[in-house]
DNA sequence: ACTTTTAATGCATACGTATGCACTCAATGT
DNA sequence: ACATTGAGTGCATACGTATGCATTAAAAGT
């Protein structure tokens, strides 16, 4: 019937109701003063209406929107996808919600503009970094930003992360317990924290064993890019027994591309080992041993933390690292039980 | 510093640029009355103080608040993660922005109500249906719905699908052409209009051939799922030569299963064909043949389909379906070249 | 040179809600 | 019986922007 939206509001609600619309916004709000009675009458009034509070008024007043910004990209990783259904859901258990931005690398500091534009309580920041000035923009208009799954060094975010390096260390002890002579590392994107973190545990690792890394090449967490790095690595001097791979994602195309395409055996031929446990790792054709990154854990601190930061923004910056865990599947050759 | 929010406005910058707050707000319409010169004088003022307007503030009065709410589920089937971030990038060129809603099944209704606060300018459902009250009310609200990958009968929502039914037949005609005599159907949730149009057209591409469906087990889109229903299917009788599974989600799960647990070989004991085309069936474990939906071309369709409801509240619901293409890879038999 | 049109600008108001303040009235204390 | 408290309520205003209207200045037309 009505071309325009038909907007039923709370001075609507007020007199249909016969009270005032201070009373009707009160009855909306968990624990202001408002008499049972006349509570019971206002949201019966605004049920029979279709009533819902504007939320963007709301906001306007409050200066609180209840969203919080996500920045995620890689979502072919399936570790990201699931992330951000658990962010979801964890944020709504809270009263907040999910303003999302997908990015393709780079544009970053363009798209935290329009973010800020929609006066979010709060910046999540997956798969993704920015600009110091922008980061520090964030810090003084006082809106708390996590950099999820990433780490950087001067910046006043906070940030939540797994043990990267301990899980790096522990492929390295896993690879020289079963008697691998040579280990070789694919990196993901060169410039993340994660994959040079799990190259340094990896290497630290391996240097315990009074040994070094054997090979290594860069697949920039791509599926294609770490074909090619495997091939690559393959492709002179004697091929590696082992290969730690920065993320499952990229090691599932180096388990598809070792077998396929270099007709290799896994682990008879060449361990494997990943990152992240993502679903795919355990599927059937792969079953990936793997470094299992607690994700739960790591939504529930990041959205602990957001929420402390809210309540005060004056609170400082925290940099959170939850353990990871070390996954025993098939891609890894057993030790052969010899003595000497 | 400052421990407030630190919020510049519109009357800040025209203070600083000695101008009325009107010719702020000017300046940031395109399209409005404003001298070059005084436009430049204002942006200079606004970087200045790095202003940027309040979205919140300019929904409250222009009543569009450039956000769709987006309804999202199963994102273990990387369908959906990778249609979301499509949507999310084609959105933001038309300057929309999406807030996101992850829900596992059921509660669609409740979640409705909480986008509905948000005032979102449309609704984007994918992989979730709610009640035709519901739908009512948001079609009465002028908010625009696009069902996305699903279709309802008695909805006032307009609809984006591919052409399930002829995706079922192709597969139907597939498995005839390469001579297959058990062929069987592994279903999704029996109440998704996808997995009842691929049965449907598979069951009418099988007549036209006459031939029946050998064997018929329900895999609820879940890979445990489809685990049981392979071994069910298997688990009594002659085996069927062939399965057709409503998505590539739930084949993988079933190639992994007839594989490992069954020890079949895939085609030679028995073909496979899944729906979707995900990445995952490219990959070289699998290399399944399947039916691919055109995602891209779905987004584009959704879009402008919001866009044009958005812009023209009267316009009719519109129903899209987008053709589907066989995509051939290994886990169909080939035809026997025989000839008696 | 005078009128008519057009472009820029400012003023004032509206969007829908939350909240400080003042007020009423019943309940409690002495 | 009176003072005191406290819970409920309404009034008025503020949040930051967009926009109709009136006004002015400049350009265009004759």
């Amino acid at each position: 019937m009505k071309s325009r939206r038909t907007n039923v509001t709370a001075f609507d609600v007020a007199r249909l109701a016969q009270v005032s619309q201070s009373a009707v916004s009160r009855a909306f709000t968990p624990g202001a003063a408002v008499a049972e009675a006349t509570r019971e009458k206002i949201l019966d009034a605004a049920n029979r209406l279709g009533y819902r509070p504007n939320a963007i008024a709301r906001s306007l007043i409050t200066n609180r929107s209840r969203i919080i910004g996500v920045v995620m990209s890689y979502f072919d990783n399936q570790f990201y996808p699931l992330v951000l259904e658990l962010l979801s859901n964890e944020l709504r258990t809270h009263g907040y919600h999910v303003l999302l931005f997908c990015t393709q690398s780079g544009d970053a500091d363009n798209l935290m503009l329009e973010i800020l534009q929609y006066q979010v309580d709060g910046i999540v920041m997956a798969s993704t970094t920015f600009s110091s000035p922008l980061a520090r923009s964030c810090s003084d208009a006082g809106i708390p930003v996590v950099l999820f799954n990433r780490t950087a060094r001067n910046s006043p975010s906070s940030t939540v992360s797994s043990d990267n390096i301990a899980g790096g260390r522990m492929v390295a002890d896993l690879l020289c317990a079963t008697g691998h002579q040579r280990m070789a590392f694919i990196a993901g994107l060169e410039d993340t924290s994660t994959s040079r973190d799990r190259e340094q545990g990896f290497l630290q690792g391996l240097a315990e064993h009074d040994r070094r890394c054997y090979a290594r090449t860069v697949g920039n967490y791509d599926a294609e890019g770490a074909k090619q790095a495997a091939l690559e690595m393959f492709s002179r001097g004697p091929a590696p027994d082992a290969v730690f791979v920065a993320n499952d994602h990229m090691a599932i195309a180096v388990m598809d591309t070792l077998r396929q395409r270099l007709k290799l055996r896994i682990p008879e031929d060449v361990s494997v080992v990943g990152f992240d446990d993502v679903p795919q790792a355990a599927w059937g054709s792969y079953d990936l041993t793997t470094v299992r990154q607690p994700a739960p854990d790591m939504i529930a601190a990041t959205v602990a933390l957001l929420i402390r930061q809210i309540g005060d923004r004056s609170a400082p910056p925290e940099r959170v690292v939850l353990p990871v865990e070390l996954v025993m599947r098939a891609t890894v050759k057993a030790a052969k039980a010899k003595r000497r």
